[in-house]
DNA sequence: AGGGTGTGTGACAATTTTATTAAACGATTA
DNA sequence: TAATCGTTTAATAAAATTGTCACACACCCT
């Protein structure tokens, strides 16, 4: 079951109270106050739904749901928005810039939970909680661990992120760039070059077992996880 | 790859600065100190993007920007506005005046040319190229990569593009001028005959499955990709 | 057949791109 | 504050690619 959620408030204290009742009712939360941060924690793993806040401050909210909807990766994500009472204008806006669904300013927690499973039971079961494996390399993001051949493999938390990245968008070259915005993020300022190191310390990692195959460099284009050749 | 950005900017040592900085990492830049000069500069070859201070003298910066989204021609040109800290209030009416993205001052090169990249990347959108297929021979623009019956083939960077011409224009003969327009970019001094060699290190990338024939020499006219004969 | 012209080929040095290593840096924790 | 862990940068090594040449070869015409 999908469990993760982005939490996008400025307000402190009510970003806590979502959080408690989120992780009361057994969903991981991860907490942004802007939309700056909100996009550096749009990378590997993807949250599984997005809870935003329509009035943040620079009233980026809009800004930021239009945003998921132009990228590739985040545009299935499904996205709730809050709204404070009586601001029927927004729940239309909010609407038409994708939301899909919202929540009014006061509301209770029972509320909240369930339309947050509402929404994830109308969208895809893309729950990205299922291990993936290609050719006996192992990947479970509930243990957050990496097997090969029933040996857990050992790497920081970057090389982890990158090859879940690439292990759900396999047989596809990305660009050290691409790289930086799905598994750094977008607004972290990282020199390209640095992809190489990571690369080449995941291919460390699984290389114990033969698995450094699968990640292929594509010159002049970038790298590709690739079960073929 | 798009690299010219017009720099709008009154004050010319932050301009010199910018152009400086934009230099370095391999764009062309075009500078205007206010609203007239720019307009006269938004001609052929239109920029990629444009660097718009917010705060130009008669507060003009607003009504450019509008008036880029007003103009067939330039409203798809993506826009970065610099702004002062705190400025709030200037993020949104940026925001809505169209602005892509916005960078606030003081700022570092590397998160200035970050920024430039990204929405440049942006507003690029993915390319979706189908693979494409003759005779058993496969180029998969996705995943960056050519095979034969189920076997990768082995080329260098010049050979996959030089490939990816020639089937998305088959049966049609190409004089080697042309190819090098076409292949490797306009205006680049290479010898005609520097095709060639190209010509036959793709020949011999294919010709392991024997698909080589398809790459035929027109004597006197060029070269064509041809599933006939 | 012979000469002229156009194309194929293998080698090579320069250049570009990627891999590797080590050290600097930063955040977190004991 | 020192110690530790992980990330980033910078420096260096290694590898792949590139454009050209010189020469071999094929074709066409007289």
């Amino acid at each position: 079951m999908s469990r993760r959620v982005l939490l996008v408030e400025d307000e402190a204290p009510i970003r806590d109270m979502l959080k408690f009742v989120l992780e009361q009712s057994g969903f991981e939360t991860i907490e942004a106050e802007d939309y700056d941060i909100a996009q550096q924690k749009l990378v590997e793993p993807y949250p599984d739904l997005i809870l935003l806040d329509w009035m943040l401050p620079g009233g980026s909210g809009v800004q930021l749901a239009k945003s998921l909807k132009q990228h590739e990766f985040t545009r299935d994500i499904p996205v709730i928005m809050i709204t404070a009472r009586g601001e029927e204008e927004d729940k239309i806006r909010g609407l038409d810039a994708g939301a899909d669904d919202y929540i009014t300013k006061p509301f209770s927690p029972k509320e909240l939970v369930a339309r947050i499973k509402a929404v994830m039971r109308r969208v895809t079961p893309t729950s990205n909680e299922q291990p993936i494996e290609f050719n006996g390399l192992k990947l479970e993001p509930i243990s957050h661990r990496v097997m090969a051949n029933d040996d857990a493999l050992d790497m920081g938390p970057t090389e982890y992120k990158l090859l879940h990245f690439f292990m759900t968008h396999p047989e596809r070259v990305y660009s050290r760039e691409q790289l930086l915005d799905n598994v750094w993020g977008t607004n972290v300022y990282v020199e390209d070059r640095t992809v190489d190191v990571h690369i080449r310390r995941l291919r460390k990692a699984i290389g114990v077992h033969g698995h450094d195959a699968m990640i292929q460099t594509v010159r002049g284009a970038g790298y590709r996880f690739s079960t073929k050749l």
